[in-house]
Parts: C-alpha cells; sequence; structure tokens
DNA sequence: GGCAAGATTGGTAGTAACTACCATATGGCC
DNA sequence: GGCCATATGGTAGTTACTACCAATCTTGCC
C-alpha cells in the first residue's frame, strides 16, 4: 500500500477523533462541522469528501461492526447450519463493538440526546437487517422464505440491540456473551409473550 | 370545540395533501419546503408550526396509527393476556394502516427513494417498540423482565413491518390479516432459524 | 532526477432546511 | 364593541450540504 492510502487513513481517523471530542465536550447540535474541520487542520470540502454526512461521523464505527460480520456470514459455505451461522454473527458484531466500548457507548449517548443521530442509527440497523434477510432467503427452501428470513434476521438484530442496550446501560453487569446466551436461551425456552394465532 | 381548533385540523390536513401531492409529482428532494407552503397558501412560517421537520410531512399518519394502538394497550387491565393483547396490537396497527393504503404505499416509495425520510420512519419505529417495551415490561414478572418485554417487543413490531412490506410489495396478494396470522404461526410452529443456545 | 497523469486538497458561491423573533390579524369571551 | 389569547406572516440569520475550480501533492515512467 502507498503512501496516499496511508495518509488517507490517518485523516480519516484524525477527523473522526476530532469529531468526537467536540461531540463529547459540547454536544452533537452544538458543534458545526466547521469546528471539526478547524480542529482536524482540514478544510470543510475535505472533511464532507471523508464524511459525507455529520451523523457519518458518529455511526461509522457501528456501521463497520455490522457489516464486517455480515461480509464474513456471507462468505460461509452454502450448507452453513443457520442457527450456527446466526450466532456466529451475533458473536462477532458484539466481539467487534466490544474492542471499543468508550466509544459504542459515546454513540449511544449521542443517539439518546439528538434525533437525528438516532434515526441514522435506526436507520442503519434497518438497513443491517434487510441484508441479512437477503442472504438468509438465499439460503432457505420452502415455504414462506421471505417471511421466515425476515423474522430470523429481524430476531437476531433483536437480540443484538438488547444486549448492547443492557450492556451499555449497567457497564459493570454481566458479560456480554452471557448476556447473548441469556437472550438466545429465553427465545428457545418459550418464556417470551408472543402474539398468539387466534382465527 | 371551537372554530379554532376546526381551523387547524382543515390547514393541517391541506398542508399535508398540497405536500404528498407535490412529493409524489416531483419526488421528495426536489420539493422545498416553500413550495408546499405556497401550494397550501400559508407562510413557511405557519407550516413549521404544525410539521417540525419536512419528513414529519411524510410519516405522520403512520405515526398516528402506530401510537392509537399503543394508547389503547396502555389502557387494558393490568391482568390482560398478553399474547391475546400483542395480537390485538398487531391487529389494530394494521387495520389502521388498511384504511389508507395509498398513503402507506406512498410513504414506502418515499422512504426508498430517500435515505432521511427512511431514517425517519426507522426511528419512529424504533421509538415505538421503545415505548411498547417499557409497557410490557410493567406487565411481566418474573427474572428478565427488561429481556423479555424487549424481544416481545422487537418480535411484534417485526411481525408488523414484514407484514406491512409484504402487503406493498404485493398489493393484490393474500390478506393482510391472513399474512399477519401467517407470520405468527411461523413463529410459535418454530420454522425459524433461531439463533441457538451453545456455551 | 524530472515529468506527465491522476488524485487530493482548499476555497468560493450557492441552496435549502430550520430557528428566533416581532408585528399583525383573527377567533373567543364579556 | 372591546379585551385577551392565539394563530399567522415576514425578516434575518445559522448551518448542513452541493457544485465547481484552481492549486498542490503522490505516483509511475523515462
Amino acid at each position: 500500500m502507498g503512501l496516499r492510502e496511508l495518509k488517507r487513513e490517518r485523516t480519516r481517523r484524525l477527523i473522526s477523533d476530532k469529531a468526537f471530542e467536540l461531540f463529547s465536550d459540547h454536544g452533537f447540535g452544538r458543534t458545526t462541522v466547521e469546528q471539526i474541520a478547524a480542529a482536524a487542520e482540514v478544510g470543510p470540502s475535505t472533511l464532507y469528501r471523508y464524511f459525507p454526512t455529520k451523523e457519518t461521523l458518529v455511526l461509522e464505527f457501528v456501521e463497520d461492526c455490522l457489516f464486517d460480520a455480515l461480509g464474513w456470514f456471507r462468505e460461509q459455505p452454502a450448507d452453513l447450519d443457520l442457527p450456527d451461522g446466526l450466532q456466529s454473527v451475533i458473536e462477532r458484531v458484539l466481539g467487534q463493538l466490544e474492542r471499543n466500548p468508550d466509544r459504542v457507548r459515546m454513540v449511544y449517548e449521542l443517539a439518546g440526546q439528538t434525533p437525528s443521530v438516532s434515526a441514522h442509527l435506526a436507520e442503519l440497523i434497518w438497513r443491517w437487517r434487510n441484508e441479512l434477510t437477503v442472504e438468509l432467503a438465499g439460503r432457505l427452501a420452502g415455504d414462506s422464505v421471505e417471511f421466515t428470513a425476515a423474522l430470523a434476521a429481524g430476531t437476531t438484530m433483536n437480540i443484538i440491540e438488547i444486549v448492547v442496550q443492557t450492556w451499555v446501560d449497567n457497564p459493570d453487569g454481566t458479560e456480554v456473551k452471557d448476556l447473548a446466551l441469556e437472550a438466545m436461551g429465553l427465545l428457545r425456552g418459550g418464556g417470551i409473550p408472543l402474539p398468539t394465532v387466534q382465527a
């Protein structure tokens, strides 16, 4: 890799770090893009080339964690056992997120304070779930493939969201991995008041 | 109710209708708020008082459908059977949405074309699911109340989303009510490849 | 080393969503 | 008719974001 890519990674990282610093100090709404650009010593024009929207600055890390795991899932052999595969996806996403707990917490804090951030986070999750649904549908057979895939993808994402939420809310609680196991156990054990079928 | 509220409802409706008309003709991005205000013969200032953001113009109907059903659920007696209650919530949301199919379809079309609309839609859904989670948690007892409530609320919302998506994608397909039953049946029947528990 | 090609950068000008604010007009009540 | 609360319209300003252009820097080639 050449010097060009190196510098690109460096400035990208620099901008991202400065942005989190300013968001952390003054809040998302009270920080302008120009301030971030000035702090990173680049022109606003350059900043926009790296991060098309202000929210991207906050959410890129989460996006990477999610789509890395999805990429892994796509590369798995066609005869992969789906329940196992989905568990691995969950573990991979959580494992990636755990590598930077402070940033995850900050993302959730910013999302809680700023509607546009939570909107983009929700959209990111929605997009990921849709792509997982497509990938799952391609690996399923029988009736109601679309339904089944969508429900499985939705449930997978639900577990991830719930575990992360619980983890963020009380940092010194149960291990993330155990939380995931607990959630999956509840689903399997039938302890959830799922909507019933009644004609 | 006085003449004041009547006029308010009327202008609100007028603005909303004109907005959908313009969005439908020229797309969301190619319609400015000022154009909508001009079409509704009100000042931009007035429009912003009714609809704080451009996206609200698109999503208010869906928001009303969702939160009406949630309001109903909140009013139910404390000893309500939760699976039955959640099924009723699903039926109520779908029933409300079905009263205006064209608008639902338009919302989905606009969301598909415009990231900011899909972001706000996703955020709306996320907010609704959170409030349902809180309501459910208050009605549950035993261990892992938070987890159980979150998983149940997530599953409920998943079913709604999947049914609406399927319904919008092929308008002449199965009845909405039957789609919901099919989704719930799949969940109950264990046909979904849920993540397994493996230590 | 030097040079041409292509990529990266910074700056300028402009659009449009949204906010804060104030003067005016309108409906509700005596 | 007159008073009060509320709704309205307009103005000025901030800020995210886009399109575009000139200058600078990296890279591959001679």
